[in-house]
Formats: structure tokens, sequence, C-alpha cells
DNA sequence: GCATATGTTTACTTCCAGATATACAAGGTG
DNA sequence: CACCTTGTATATCTGGAAGTAAACATATGC
């Protein structure tokens, strides 16, 4: 049987588009393994390319890597805009604009290159902005200078936390997406602010029980 | 000139302490970077032994990972207690016992071995059983089907963060922990059950420019 | 005191994945 | 058509880290 098997006729793209597809598919693998636990042939495998052709627009695999991170960190720049601003409604907005535009690339960035010791500077910078601009805001709020800076570390976290929970969980109501988000990250506040902390979670059992503690 | 450099006496332990101190050593270790860019030197190092040492005591690199992450989750266990209970004040003040007795150990658990995919299976069952007790409490609350799934998803997420921040904070307060750690995920179901949410920020109005970063 | 377990040192093999080089194939545009 | 670009195939070099082996040193408990 000499069945044709339609030869797919290697599909040949612009420079550019090439490596902005490489880009693309590295942001994939990327984001599911992390940079040491991927290799260039699982990249290659999912830009549907010879290796080789991944050093023909990368000098290397940590270039190639830097490259992807810098990409989506520029998205972020874009959608959260001037980070001296404090961490708005707006920042909140913009991280969750940046998610739906690119789960993967915003996975990659807060769950595995946040942790690896020889990228985690490119974004330390954008959360330590962050933090600093909360913790303006939260010290204004909170006497404890201790809770303070658990706050507003906490806080960029939940923020990012709920989002990608948020896609997980199939984007449900995505209209007030931002202000559920919102509400959570409220919740980190008010747990540092009270002074007088008397909180229980609901009952399992008992449905009596209500939901008390968050004005 | 023949200057002794106080041999320091070689510290020779039982095979069962320097196993236990290979185990802590390594989750040291393998909290810092993870599996995958962690080496057995580096371990070694840490623990104060050689490289050789390691193989009297483990099979493989992978085989001492895996009884680090055993340890730590019966550390767990032990703490939590039965799972099934669903999630409640017990699992948190759990949670917070288990963190404040091996911190590192919390860390590689949920911050690294929950994204490795050949090691995620131990932690999976684990977060599973507490994602589902959530949701049956949580489901109570939120009529909505996918905004009950991603509170149940975000609600452990948002007690280990807050967990891990309160260590990086440096334990403030750390009598009303728990009930604080509770309040912020109160914040979350809160934020699920609304079903008009306008929630906003608190505004970083100018308040007397006190431009000082976050310490 | 002596045997044994504990630990060191050194050298080696194996394997994987990053990186490089070269020859070849074919699309499309001047 | 000629030519350059894009892509493949293959082979090889390389370095680092896992894993193995053997000879040696000495604390320590019996």
């Amino acid at each position: 049987m000499a069945g044709q098997v339609k030869a797919e006729p290697v599909r040949r793209l612009p420079r550019a588009e090439r490596r902005e597809q490489i880009l693309a598919a590295a942001t994939e693998a990327f984001a599911r393994n992390g940079f040491a636990s991927t290799s260039l042939d699982d990249i290659a495998t999912e830009a549907g390319v010879t290796r080789v052709i991944l050093y023909r627009h990368f000098d290397s695999k940590t270039d190639l890597y830097q490259a992807v991170l810098d990409r989506m960190c520029a998205r972020l720049d874009a959608n959260v805009g001037e980070p001296v601003g404090g961490f708005t409604d707006a920042s909140i907005d913009g991280l969750l604009a940046a998610a739906m535009e690119s789960p993967a690339g915003f996975r990659l960035l807060f769950q595995h290159a946040a942790r690896e010791t020889d990228f985690k500077a490119r974004i330390e910078t954008f959360r330590a902005d962050i933090t600093a601009a909360a913790y303006l805001q939260i010290s204004a709020f909170v006497p404890d200078d201790g809770l303070a800076r658990w706050a507003s570390q906490l806080a960029p976290v939940v923020a990012i936390e709920a989002i990608i929970a948020w896609l997980d969980a199939g984007q449900p109501d995505a209209a007030q997406a931002a202000a559920r988000v919102r509400q959570a990250v409220m919740g980190v506040i008010t747990a540092a602010a009270s002074s007088e902390v008397d909180c229980s979670l609901p009952n399992p059992s008992i449905q009596g029980g209500t939901a008390h503690g968050n004005p």
C-alpha cells in the first residue's frame, strides 16, 4: 500500500512570525514544568519544528527563556501600567486582563519563574513594586508593622492566585470577576486590620453557624 | 608554618540519626530550588557530608526526594488529622502547626513539589481532599457552581499562602495568627457568595509623602 | 583493645541535554 | 530561472550531574 500520507507540506513562516510562534510555544511548554524540567526538544515539539531551528532565533535556552519572560512582563506592564500608582482597582483589572491574554504566561511568571533563582530578579522587581505600593496603603489601616508587612506581601499573592483559580474554574461570572478578586484581597486587609479577631469558618455539618467576622 | 587547622574531628552519628539529619538538610536544600535544580552535592554540603554517604542511606536522588516528601506529608497528616472532616478551623490550626514545625518542608510541598509532574501526585491527593471538603461547605453558600468551585479551590491556597507570608513577615501576632488566616479565607468565601459585588480597594490617598518602601 | 560501623578521598562510568556544524530539500519572490 | 530563506536530517562535541567502586581513616561501643 503506497498510500501517500499527504506530506504535510512543511509550513514555512517569515522569520518574525516564526519567532513569535516559538515564543508562544515556549511559553506553553515552560509553563508546564518550568525552566529546568523543560528540554529544548519539548519546546521544538510544541512549536512543531526541529530543535536546530530554535538556535536560528535564539542564542541559547537561557536566551529563549529570558525572551519569553520579557514578553510576558511587557504584557503585564502594558496592562498594569505604571506600578508606582499603587496597588489599586486598576492594578487588579490589569492583572486580570493580562492573565486572560496569556494564561500560560501568567502561570509561568508567578508559579515558576518567581521561584527560579536565576530568573526571579526580573519578576521580583515587579512584585516588589506592587508590595511596596500595597504597604503604603495598608499601613494606614494597620498599626502593627509586622501585620502590615504580612498583609502587603499577601495581598498581591491572593490577587494572583484568585485569578489563576478563576481561570482554572472556567472563568465563572466574568463580568464581576475583578470585583470578586478585590473582595478576596479585602479579606486579607480586614484580617490584618482587626485588632480582635474571632473568626470561624462555616461548619460543615451544622448549617446553623453563620459566617461572622467580615464587616 | 605547619599550622594545624583544628581538624574538626568528623562528627559521626548512628545510622538512624544521620538519616534524619540528611532528610532535614535535604528539605532545606530542595526547598530553595526544587528537585531538578538541586544537586546531590548541594544536599551533601548542606548536610556537612560527602555525596557518597547519601547513597548509603538512599538508593537514588529520586528516592531521597520521595522520602523527604513523605516525611513532610506525614507531618501534615499528623497535624491536620483526618482530611475527611472538612476544611475547618482545625484544618487551619493544623496547617499552621505543621508550617511552624518545618517551614522549609511546608514551602517545599506547596511551592515546588505541587508543580513537579513526577511528584505532584503525592500532594495532589492531599489538596484534592481539602478542596473537596471545602466545596461541600462552600456550595451551601454559593448557588453558582462555577463560583463555588472557584472558591473551594482558592480557599486552601489562600490559607497556605497566608501562612507562608506570615512566616516571611516574622510571625507577627502569633496568638491570633490562625484567626487572621481564617479571616483571609473568609474573604474568599464572601467574594464568591455575594451576588452583587461592588468592592473597591482603599484608595492610596495622598497621605503625607512617606515614600519609604518595604523592608 | 579491637572490630565494626561511619565517614573520606579518589577515580571512574554513564547518561542526558545543551550546543555546534554541515549537507541537503524545497517554497516563493525578484 | 536563480537565489535566498526557511526548514530538515544527522552527526558530533561538550559539560555537568547521577551513580558506582575501591582503598583508606578512625571514632566508638562492646
